[in-house]
DNA sequence: TTGTAAGCGTTATCAG
DNA sequence: CTGATAACGCTTACAA
């Protein structure tokens, strides 16, 4: 490295040091602020460090804090290892992304090959040493699949949250975030009941996984609360996409007593509900009322506005990344399940049964 | 660091030496496929490295080798630090992702406290010595106004991309990337003078960002071309969002010569744009065609569907993560332009003019 | 082909 | 309050 390279050295701490003619200990306490120096020793070093432009080298910080300050991150995708699946999985990285830099962290989204498998992704995890790992939307067999590697990450040590997805059962590094799925679908339903609507059907999202399954508990607890009769006719199972909400409602329209309800356990499968709706020729909410679930932004677009139960996706955010923190102090009350709050927004594609 | 502290130590290069009976720099060679080493040595210490499942240490590396294999992304906000402000910016970071993966990188999201101003990402950038950096949909003023900073990366080396912002001008580590805006613009008022519509209006995009400018250029350019009068009048500028979308067409309609397509240049406000027409008593795209652009997940959502000019998402993040490469490697051909794909979608929401 | 040793930029321990 | 000095885990000349 030669004074005539191209790039101009990146000032060090050793640098600071030798300008402001103190020793890099004395220097490195001053600019981290642990350990005690004379307040005009710091002023002095604060000053130099600013006008050579000096930023710590987080990496060679960590080799000996053990600390990296950045959590990482890995989202479902749909097709292995493509586009993020879900416009509700993008927003929630959004969500996560801020509570993160609230807690001073940085994210690592971890990213992939076209054909790399779950161990990959823990493998870049642990190598870039990250305090934590969120698990957003991830297949619970697909952290079956990586089961070697998941837990190596308790092994090590890495706090490993699940969001819609309950690993608890790998060990005490593992948490566990949702959404009160169960308690949203029961609004959905109450909601529906209060309307006056009679024949409440269901479009359910995959099985399994954790809000498929709670938000369909939740329809069926409600109507049996209500002394109304659940049936397993009127529930039809698609996998939280447009076209499945679509196929599952022109099913579910085709039933001997026409439905005058649907609580449909996704967004965008309740959008492709009401385009099915429509089709056959009927009107939401005349003839149809329907509920979705998450609020995502598409929810309030659509037309008739969608009656939903929104996710507080900030709530979820901020829960995994919290859970990070105390976990790595290893808090005796550090939480291991967190269930976020959610809330009946009402919109236009719900009024009372004519 | 004793042996019996919860956290077994994380296996090193040095366990893995000690135990295959190598040096480390034979292990680091063999393990990094960098040097020869003898094939049987090679099989050795790779099946001892899987066996103490060894996880090379990032930062350690990075010390010594000055790449992170990181690239660091910023992503406009709406609100100061808030919400990522648009669907496009969620989905091109979707596709960042996707295209670093595929260049072996991990992406590294800058996440801001709530009051963190543009020189604090650079400074994060920085410390954690970024191999380069994506600025997605960042205003240009904000650049500005983080000057200092931003020259600082040219100073360290640091390739910077900004997507929709052009920052060439500050030196020769500043690559631009965007859609072909104005080819776009032209090709949706081509569509629609093509379907017989004659009272072409545009609900234009905010001025002070190269797409909105260059979009609606493309408008002017086209109706010129077509021998069609251009009037400021037909124009009303707007933000982006779907409100403003809204607001703008109402405006629009009000006109004296009632509009039979207009051309919305986002395709969040030509959501609210159909809004409004709906609102007026006119049909969508009976009385009134309507355009948008960008091809975000909503535009196929909403009734009708959106006619809209795709952006290419994976030609624009494919790009910027190339740039990065290239200029790392100092290719003397390494451009520093990239004018991404469009295309017409058609949908329901243009038919021919009755 | 392999090993020795220096050094990357920090923090932390321990004296002074 | 301050300063040597030893790590941290890895790569890379340079020697053998």
């Amino acid at each position: 490295m030669t004074l005539m390279d191209g790039h101009p050295r990146v000032t060090t701490l050793k640098d600071v040091a030798r300008v402001s003619g103190f020793s890099t200990s004395t220097v490195s306490r001053a600019l981290t602020g642990t350990g005690s120096v004379d307040p005009t020793t710091r002023e002095r070093i604060e000053s130099v460090a600013r006008d050579l432009g000096y930023r710590p080298h987080e990496g060679a910080r960590l080799l000996v804090t053990q600390r990296s300050n950045v959590i990482g991150v890995i989202v479902a995708t749909l097709e292995p290892n493509r586009r993020i699946g879900h416009p509700f999985l993008r927003e929630l990285l959004d969500a996560v992304r801020y509570s993160a830099g609230e807690g001073n962290y940085d994210l690592l989204l971890l990213a992939g090959h076209p054909d790399e498998s779950p161990e990959h992704y823990v493998h870049r995890a642990l190598s870039r040493r990250v305090d934590g790992l969120v698990l957003l939307g991830i297949d619970r067999r697909e952290v079956d699949r990586g089961g070697r590697e998941v837990r190596e990450l308790a092994t090590v040590g890495v706090p490993t949250i699940g969001v819609d997805l309950d690993i608890r059962s790998f060990g005490p590094w593992f948490g566990f975030v949702t959404a009160d799925n169960a308690g949203g679908a029961r609004l959905a339903v109450r909601h529906l009941l209060e309307l006056g609507r009679r024949r409440i059907v269901c479009c359910a999202g995959s099985l399994d996984t954790p809000p498929g399954r709670d938000r369909l508990d939740g329809y069926r607890l409600e109507l049996e609360a209500a002394g109304a009769l659940y049936r397993d006719e009127d529930v039809v199972v698609g996998d939280f996409t447009e076209g499945s909400g679509y196929r599952a409602m022109r099913q579910l329209l085709s039933l001997r007593e026409t439905p005058d309800a649907v609580f449909v356990c996704g967004d965008l499968m309740a959008i492709g509900a009401m385009r099915a709706i429509a089709e056959a020729g009927l009107s939401v909410p005349g003839d149809v009322a329907v509920v979705g679930f998450d609020d995502v932004e598409a929810a309030s677009i659509v037309r008739p506005a969608l009656t939903t139960v929104r996710q507080d996706k900030e709530d979820i955010a901020g829960a995994a990344v919290r859970m990070v923190g105390e976990m790595l102090r290893s808090r005796d009350d550090a939480s291991r399940h967190h269930v976020a709050g959610v809330e009946l927004v009402v919109r236009a594609s719900t009024v009372p049964a004519g």
